[in-house]
DNA sequence: CAAAAATCAGCAGCCAGCCAGACAGAAGTT
DNA sequence: AACTTCTGTCTGGCTGGCTGCTGATTTTTG
């Protein structure tokens, strides 16, 4: 499986060094050769579960969700990437070829620069700096999910879905007239597949929440008006 | 806090760059300045949170538990560290100083080797292909939690326990006469603050599949005979 | 641009699964 | 031998999953 590729003539690796100056891994991923700059709409596919794993990923601009596919049709997420995310980098592992076992899925439109494994670790031998910026990279993806996992324990639902709404706002929100808004269009049952729940639950969970006053829902976009009051709410 | 140091002059730098010949990360771990080897007895802290974060660790021998405690006195796990883990992480991230917040406790009697954040990055820059390894050893910790993160997702606590006994045969498994024992002296509390679930659920469960005859549990370590027929049984 | 199709939100009733709390006996520790 | 920790079981009660239905909203398509 393959997306559409908007750009990118590959340059000589020389030029890598100079674009450590500028100091962002961004920057860095754009000047290996092989790589190219993405753009993906909404709902369309970035990778799919047996693919090969061939290429590493950071997300510029949107949300990807990462999520697995069950026989019963059943779906759950395990990840949802926000900006300057890593993502692919189990084509990082050692030499023998592997294969994708998550779908990768554009959850808003996505802006995206993507390398071939191969060239990424060249990249990291000839400069080592890229090396600890990738490492950084990939330490903020660790504590990204370990919070997830928080929230997962957590045994109420009401209380789990607190705490992935003030993990939303930490990762996408934007700030409103009132309060903080989750730039994601996220319909219940996008929440439910994320919290191992169900959307019938989701719906009457976030309806108790906007009849306490505590947020507001426009045309899928959520606002909390308070995420320290919200944080209170936990069990 | 700190933690008993059993060992460990430091050596030059220079002899990083052999240690990569060995090509383990122990080796070369074990060369930078200001490392140390340490053992753990079971049940003793790591590090606490409100540590300052300035080490980063590299699991030699045994297991270690990542967990937060609440005010309310629960305490949830958020990683079961397995043999090659690096953790800590939190330290390499970028300059500020920050702080622990988990509480990190030897599972079973651990060997480990830490070094100070400096070294390590001082290593990188010296030698990229040390970045090139930890990259892969953090790739992995990011699999490894998510795939913990598919089996929070479960609705059912059935399916949800079943799931991590899988994962913990895959981390922790050793073979046994007949099928795979888990190598973790695993109180059913110890579960049940894994999966987010109470100590008297984990009882009846493990009786349940007990009683099919999918697993027999011996001074709390758990055999399973056969592992593909238990993933059978999920939901 | 309007009609058709698909997806989404909200509501209700039923019932299983899981939690809380309590207690007794077993196993392991000092 | 005293003590702690762990396992097993029970009762009652409530949460949250499941099913089915309706109207609203969004997207697609002719």
């Amino acid at each position: 499986m393959s997306f559409p590729q908007t750009t990118s003539p590959s340059r000589a690796p020389g030029t890598v060094t100079d674009a450590i100056a500028g100091g962002t891994l961004t920057t860095i991923v754009r000047c290996l050769s092989g790589s190219s700059l993405d753009l993906v709409e909404r709902g369309k596919t970035i990778f799919l579960p047996g693919d090969p794993a061939e290429r590493v990923y950071l997300l510029r601009r949107g949300a990807v969700r990462l999520s697995r596919v069950y026989e019963s049709g059943e779906e759950i997420t395990v990840a949802l990437l926000r900006e300057n995310s890593l993502f692919g980098v189990l084509s990082l592992l050692t030499g023998h070829r592997s294969d994708r076992f998550y779908h990768a899925v554009a959850f808003t439109r996505v802006e995206m620069i993507s390398a071939p494994a191969a060239s990424v670790r060249q990249a990291i031998e000839a400069d080592a700096r890229v090396g600890l910026m990738m490492l950084q990279g990939l330490s903020c993806r660790v504590l990204q999910t370990e919070t997830m996992i928080e929230t997962l324990t957590h045994r109420d639902m009401s209380s789990r879905l607190v705490s992935f709404l003030l993990v939303l706002c930490r990762d996408f929100g934007v700030p409103a007239e009132q309060g903080i808004t989750i730039d994601l269009r996220l319909s219940h049952q996008a929440i439910a597949e994320a919290i191992g729940s169900t959307r019938v639950t989701i719906t009457r969970l976030l309806g108790d929440l906007r009849n306490e006053g505590m947020l507001r829902i426009d045309r899928k976009k959520i606002t909390i008006f308070d995420p320290v009051a919200l944080s209170r709410r936990f069990s």
